[in-house]
DNA sequence: CCCTTCCTCCGTACTACTACCTAGAAAAAT
DNA sequence: ATTTTTCTAGGTAGTAGTACGGAGGAAGGG
């Protein structure tokens, strides 16, 4: 068996990509297998060698971290991504996520995080610099709740609660009445009565504040 | 003037204690004032010396760390929060995270960490242990656009994008043609299309669809 | 005991969207 | 120059949900 991690690293200062490789190197499963100094070098060797994880510098010539991500995503390759930046860039770090990229590394940290950060994205779970967790905090977390907290799903009945479960679930109104076996009409009601504790007026309006507050029903 | 951080290190096992205690005063400015084995013992010594920051052991004799937390939150004392745990529990984390604790470590990387961690706190930042970072996401986006890959938005043609971008503005068919000037049919015609394109069937998972992949549409 | 809350159910009217279908004009690709 | 794609628009039908209205029974606290 080989359960080693092949690794591809990006960044164009050639001092920094010798210590992070002896870095990572000192765990015996993580190998390096490829270097580049820029974004095009970076694409042909992921082409080429097809690596487990990428780890990219977002500064480089010709193509920068972030334009390799996109042309990997594009490419479906089943790539793990990590990028590496000296910046704290919400915009960057947010606009990483909704790529997709589940590694993010401040070089600060690199040497410590690292290889942590490897093995985490190599197992699907994202790694992020604890410096941007503010970051992460903030995202979804628009300020609404954290400034005025929850829109009062407490003034909810447990029923209620429980159907609004179950919307947010996608169910439909019929679904979900033979879900709690009771009549659709029922479920109806209870919908009525929460759009107006929760003054939600219009088509989509619930099914939306129930996707939007999915995590705070469970 | 004194810019020194004090600090209250509150955990059962004395050998940590002492660990922990060398690595933060290697930093000249951060003090440890105080330590505590138990949660009752914490909140004397928090009440008594007011410490600017108490990093707390979960795993507590008499009162946990949770406890320790909610007293203070309760009293409204001044003091960051850093919460230290071996264990990676999901709802445990979730639970301080509303409780408002800022700092959450793992013990596993507490030696890199935690001067960095007390620093971020002290500033009112959060700092979270990375490896913690996916119950962060889980928190508000529930993770499911990022494990699985984009589902082709490139197949829909420019009118296609913009009517779906508008969509997960949460505008009615109606309102979007005469956003485009267009008649109420042509819309519907597109999201006929859009749906079929997505293999998205279903009274809302057009909607559901752009909602979730708001993000990608810009 | 009364009163309130909660859960249950129904009627009617209306709106929004889906699910099929056809079809013409313009633009782009071949 | 012909074919294909894209955008436009419509017909007809059905489903899902909203927006009002009303009403009975069960549980619990005053």
């Amino acid at each position: 068996m080989k359960p080693e991690t092949r690794i591809l690293i990006a960044d164009d200062h050639p001092i920094f990509r010798e210590g992070l490789r002896k870095v990572i190197e000192r765990d015996k499963d993580l190998v390096v297998v490829a270097e580049a100094e820029d974004g095009e070098e970076a694409l042909a060797q992921l082409a080429a060698l097809k690596p487990d994880v990428a780890i990219l510098d977002l500064d480089m010539p010709k193509r920068d971290g972030f334009g390799v991500a996109q042309a990997l995503k594009a490419q479906a390759a089943p790539i793990a991504i990590i990028f590496l930046t000296m910046h704290k860039d919400e915009g960057l770090f947010n606009a990483a996520l909704d790529l997709g990229v589940k590694g993010y590394v401040l070089k600060d940290s690199a040497i410590s995080d690292m290889r942590q950060a490897i093995r985490a994205v190599r197992a699907g779970q994202p790694f992020i610099s604890p410096q941007l967790s503010g970051y992460l905090m903030n995202r979804h977390t628009r300020a609404a709740d954290l400034v005025q907290q929850k829109p009062a799903l407490s003034q909810l009945t447990p029923t209620e609660l429980r159907v609004l479960r179950l919307i947010a679930e996608d169910q439909t109104t019929r679904a979900i009445a033979d879900t709690l076996c009771v009549s659709i009409r029922t479920i109806e009601t209870h919908r009525a009565n929460i759009s107006q504790k929760l003054d939600l007026h219009g088509a989509h309006a619930l099914l939306k504040f129930a996707l939007e507050h999915k995590s705070e029903l469970h």
